[in-house]
This record gives structure tokens, C-alpha cells and sequence, in this order.
DNA sequence: TTGACGCGCAACTCCATGGTTGCGTATTGT
DNA sequence: ACAATACGCAACCATGGAGTTGCGCGTCAA
């Protein structure tokens, strides 16, 4: 795991959003995802955007994506939170 | 406390080895920092870059500063860092 | 088969930010 | 008084990243 993406990942509001909407339903499309956030966020976005901040999490171990036929399932995984704050707080 | 600013900090790597080194020593001048951060770290960095990121880590919450004569001393305050994580670790 | 839809990819723009350089200020020791 | 030093401030440059646009591909229902 590596820290400095896990940091990266969490520098942006938008994707801090993103595991707002994860930590209450830990699987979702990304098209449900969008879904959420623009209508209970109100965030204006395009679902562009909204991929690569996905690609940003995957490549930090936050959420794991999955091809299912026509949607890509998206599963959150908070473990890495769990551990990064390690060595300050004690 | 804004933690928008909180993550901010977090994202870059420089400023998470002043982290590390206020989590070892709690009050430290400005100089001493910069010494210790270019000695034990091999960071190399102008002092003045170091002083932005004083800055952003004051604005922070993370430290606070306090001018002693010639030195400014920093303190380390890692309270935001316990709250900052609560929405996605239950 | 054909159209709609969810998605991937690449190029582009814009701006925040990390870093440097140069100069000025205040404090301290001799 | 004077030199050394710890620091503040402002301007500048370069890079990375967020966001958009446009196009194409694969899947599914009719």
C-alpha cells in the first residue's frame, strides 16, 4: 500500500465525497455514483471527471472496480485509512 | 476546524516528515526543523519553502507558531488528525 | 440489426501549488 | 555600533492535477 496516493486520493473534495457516498453503500456503479452525488451533493460534474477521480481511488486501494457487463461495479474498501494515520496518532 | 485545509497538508510528502518529526519532538524552533529535516531526511529544501509549508500546516490547525526573540517556535497539535477521520472509520 | 446507453481513451485548457530568488527587518552576541 | 543570523515578504517560474470536449467501443433491449 502506498501511502503518498492514499494522501493524494484523500487531498480532493470531490473524491472525499465520493467515500462519503461509499461509507453508506459500499458497492455502487458508476453510474449510480454519479447519480448520487449530483442530485445529493448538487455537485455539477461530468462523468468523465467524475472516472478518473475512480482511477485516483482504485490506485490507492480505496475501492476496487469490477466489469460487470455494461456497468462497472465499484466495492469500497476503507482498510487503508485504518492504517495510514498510524504514526502520528498514538 | 476546516478539514478541508486538514487534507490539504496531509497531501504533501514534505509535510508529512515535519509530521513525523513533531510527532518525536512536540516543540521545535523553525531552524532546528529545517536541520533536523535536511539531516535525518536528506530533504533538500530552502528554508523558505519550508516556511510555506509552516504556513499551511498552522492554517491547518496541525501546529502553532509563537515568536521568541530571534527564533519562531512550533507546536505540534495532532488533535485535528484524530477527528479529521471520523466519517469513514466506524 | 439497430439504436440507446454506460463506459474508456486522448488531447486540451486552466489554475493551484511547490520551489526558488532577491531583498528587507528584527534580534542577538561581541 | 556592527556584524551575523533567523526570519518575513513579494515576485517569479514550472509542474501537476482537475475539468471539459470529442470520439469510439462494447453491451443490452427492441
Amino acid at each position: 500500500m502506498d501511502k503518498d496516493l492514499v494522501f493524494k486520493a484523500l487531498a480532493d473534495p470531490t473524491r472525499r465525497l465520493m467515500l462519503d457516498e461509499f461509507s453508506e453503500c459500499k458497492e455502487q456503479t458508476l453510474y449510480e455514483l454519479t447519480a448520487r452525488l449530483i442530485m445529493r451533493h448538487n455537485v455539477s460534474i461530468s462523468r468523465q471527471a467524475l472516472a478518473k477521480h475512480v482511477d485516483v481511488l482504485e490506485k490507492a486501494g480505496l475501492i476496487s472496480s469490477e466489469k460487470r457487463g455494461k456497468y462497472r461495479m465499484l466495492v469500497f474498501n476503507n482498510e487503508p485509512l485504518r492504517t495510514v494515520m498510524d504514526r502520528w496518532i498514538k
